[in-house]
RNA sequence: GGCCUCAUCGUCUAACGGUUAGGACACCAGGUUUUCAUCCUGGCAAUCGGAGUUCGAUUCUCCGUGAGGUCACCA
């Protein structure tokens, strides 16, 4: 039989790593069987429903590659798959339950169910509706809610990452099929539609646990079979303490795009949140999940997110790009300065810079001064252990010199450059990390930048020879 | 509070019941004749506690402890 799994967000705002990744896991389950992979939106909870995030699903999963075979943007056999579109089913289901006796209006108004509740609640016990079952409720006429008549037992099931778990009948109760408002609850409207869409393999987060019994207790009713479970630990926030969430502190995942984190690099990482293929394999392609990935080698605990482990990872998928490709993506992340420059020096730009990027954020820390006058900063110099001994004379002496090294240059190559470096290094007497730091700050007034020689010939003679000027022109009126 | 789940370096993780408990991130030190970074080398660092089973337990069992989840007309 054909593996299909499902990813079933619903549209309640922006998508943060945790939705994601439990995407990410059921697509990596179709791709890796050669299965199918459906997009269906939850969109039953009409309060909670923020405009504009199905599209932004959307967007995320393009951005990542995750790509449906059947689903809300691209359509399929058992369309549609926008759950405020098949009430109608969801009804004819639920009124199977009816007519079988295993679904009953709900007689109580809100503020009775809460008073249950509290009760429950004073007497520390955990709430169960089921206490309170009306005798002889009277037919469902729509405008109350439909409860599932439950047969509380004890159950024991099988998980793809949990292994066996068990329950006994205390957890089992009788929750909303259909709310007030016409709309399917989830615990309902997901067994239909995954009966429906024919979804083989349940993947969804640690949450579920406590409620699949009840789920279970429904297949039953129902007559359904049972789907693959998979469970997915829980992305913890940085502290650990907590699973990931938008309130403390997960981010929209197109953020990490934007601050210039790659997409290979988010799915790279969030596939290695909670799984590994057993090897010492740390950073993998898109096709390398693909082709190791396997639910039996998902962690059962949960992961935290360590932003430092991914600003490395980008690194190493930033330098892992072809030049011409990590042009292409850096397009919208140069200083405003370089917007006029010439296309082949921001492409050598880019090459002298690459090492130095861990996100496509810090180009513009990295290459300002090819593009426009640096601001002179003197702490840079009174600040470095190198240079701050020196006195100004024996700074612009030095400076001089290397003017006069350079203008004698008639070629301006790294490597006439170095040389005349090295000339230079013989006729004062200075050590390398003294002369060249000089010459580096005197030329970049940045705190860091590529090699020295590599930046001159790529910055010009010219504009060399103006910026060391600036500097000695500066420190005499000092 | 009831129920469920989980537990290896600070973090992500590996280890047919037999390993000097391995790798990676982070951190520290050294190297790549300037800085920052890259790259390379080295270092620091862990089986939650207690019983039991076994010749032998990170691994199996039980009891603690800790952590997370859940107990909605949310998903």
């Amino acid at each position: 039989m054909k593996i299909r799994t499902r990813f079933a967000p619903s549209p309640t705002g922006f998508m943060h790593v945790g939705n994601l990744r439990t995407g990410l896991f059921a697509w990596l389950t179709a791709r890796n069987a050669g299965g199918e992979f459906i997009l269906r939106l939850e969109d039953t909870d009409k309060n909670r429903e923020v405009e504009g995030s199905a599209n932004h699903i959307l967007e995320c999963l393009d951005m990542l590659g995750l790509n449906r075979d059947e689903g809300l943007d691209v359509g399929g056999p058992y369309a549609p798959y926008k759950q405020s579109e098949r009430l109608h089913i969801y009804r004819a289901w639920a009124q199977k339950l009816i007519d079988s006796g295993r679904a009953y209006a709900d007689p109580y108004t809100a503020e009775e169910v809460q008073a249950f509740r509290e009760q429950a609640q004073q007497e520390k016990k955990a709430f169960l509706y089921r206490n309170h079952r009306p005798e002889n409720p009277r037919a469902w006429d729509g405008t109350t809610p439909l409860r599932f008549k439950a047969d509380p037992k004890s159950y024991t099931w099988h998980d793809e990452v949990m292994g066996e778990l068990h329950t006994g009948p205390e957890v089992i109760d009788d929750f909303i099929l259909i709310k007030s408002d016409g709309y399917p609850t989830y615990n309902f409207a997901h067994i239909v539609d995954d009966a429906e869409m024919q979804i083989t393999h349940v993947i969804r987060g640690q949450e579920f646990i406590s409620s699949t019994p009840n789920y279970l207790n429904l297949y039953e009713a129902l007559g359904l079979e049972l789907p693959i479970f998979a469970t997915m630990p829980h992305i913890m926030n940085e502290q650990g303490n907590k699973k990931l969430g938008k309130r403390d502190g997960a981010k929209d995942v197109l953020s990490y795009i934007e601050e210039g984190y790659l997409p290979e690099t988010l799915l790279s990482f969030i596939a290695t949140l909670g799984w590994n293929d057993g090897t010492e394999q740390e950073v993998f392609t898109r096709q390398e999940l693909i082709d190791s990935f396997s639910l039996s080698r998902v962690q059962k605990s949960g992961a935290r997110f360590d932003e430092k482990r991914l600003l490395w990872m980008n690194g190493q998928f930033i330098r892992a790009l072809s030049n011409d490709d990590l042009y292409k993506r850096v397009a919208s992340y140069w200083p405003a300065s370089a917007e006029s420059a010439d296309e082949n020096y921001k492409h050598s730009v880019l090459a002298l810079a690459k090492d130095r990027l861990k996100t496509l954020h810090d180009l513009p820390t990295l290459t300002t001064y090819f593009f426009e006058e640096p601001v002179l900063d003197m702490d840079l110099i009174t600040g470095n252990k190198q240079l701050k001994k020196l006195a100004t004379p024996d700074i612009i002496a030095m400076l001089q010199s290397a003017m006069d090294t350079f203008d004698d240059l008639s070629i301006w190559t790294p490597e006439a450059i170095q040389e005349s470096l090295n000339n230079l290094l013989d006729t004062t007497g200075q050590k390398p990390g003294v002369l060249f730091s000089l010459v580096r700050i005197a030329t970049t007034w940045s705190p860091f930048s590529p090699q020295l020689n590599d930046t001159l010939a790529l910055m010009g003679k010219e504009k060399t020879l103006k910026r060391l000027e600036n500097t000695i022109q500066h420190l005499s009126e000092a």
